[in-house]
DNA sequence: AAGTACCC
DNA sequence: TACC
């Protein structure tokens, strides 16, 4: 009997190509597809982070989240008591983001391409640090306007189970890691499942140490 | 609710 | 599933 939950086993899993691993319909792993520029891309988000600080975020209900966040963009995404939005000033420093760096925009709109999403012109980039024991419960991305344009995630550091799931809370949720350098492409039609990250492993990265960074580059509208 | 608690 |  199939359970609701299930590893991906990815050695099974549609391979397009040697690289393009099909997770489901309209989602696509791109293993390893940023490790060759990990160093340069980790300089250019720490440059970010000094104009822009890591800082914890509080979720309507009063909790914090366990994962630390700052943005880069035209837009970012914020979070307190009152709600989750898109947001063109940072609340931290009263001023606009930093830009996305070029490297990094590069990246995300080339790796939509590969995933059959042409033109994407991603104006948010999220950056997401988690430290062991932070998680990110399943949920939607949906607040963004463009619902047409496709999510784009890269990981670097410390490996994480990723959770993927189905467009309801109920579906079966496939798990599989994101290593440091992979790529992760969905839209279409998984453009709404709902996503999270299991618990971070504790763990030492030759470049990031006890940290997984992760970019989730968006078009909020 | 990107959160937790608790129930069935 | 409920949470105010």
């Amino acid at each position: 009997m199939a359970g609701k939950t299930g590893d991906l086993n990815l050695t099974e899993a549609l391979f397009d190509d040697q690289e393009r691993i099909a997770i489901a319909d309209s989602a696509w792993l791109f293993r390893g597809y940023a490790r060759a520029q990990a160093s340069e891309i980790v300089e250019a988000v720490r440059s970010v982070l000094r104009q822009a600080p890591l800082r914890q975020m509080q979720v309507p209900g009063g909790h914090w989240m366990s994962v630390r966040t700052s943005s880069c963009g035209d837009k970012g995404w914020v979070s307190d008591s009152r709600g989750y939005r898109y947001a063109c000033e940072d609340p931290l420093t009263g001023r606009a983001w930093p830009a996305i760096p070029p490297l990094l925009l590069e990246l995300a709109v080339s790796g939509a391409a590969r995933a059959g999403f042409a033109a994407f012109e991603p104006d948010a980039c999220l950056i997401n640090c988690y430290q062991p024991g932070a998680k990110m419960g399943l949920h939607q991305d949906r607040d963004e306007k463009d619902l047409d344009a496709p999510i784009v995630s890269l990981s670097f550091g410390l490996p994480a189970t990723f959770m993927f799931g189905g467009l309801t809370r109920r579906g079966s949720v496939k798990r599989f890691p994101l290593l440091h350098g992979d790529m992760l492409v969905w839209g279409g039609p998984s453009r709404m499942v709902y996503h999270g990250v299991a618990p971070l492993q504790a763990g030492e990265h030759p470049m990031l140490g006890a940290w997984r960074v992760n970019l989730t580059f968006r078009r909020a509208g």
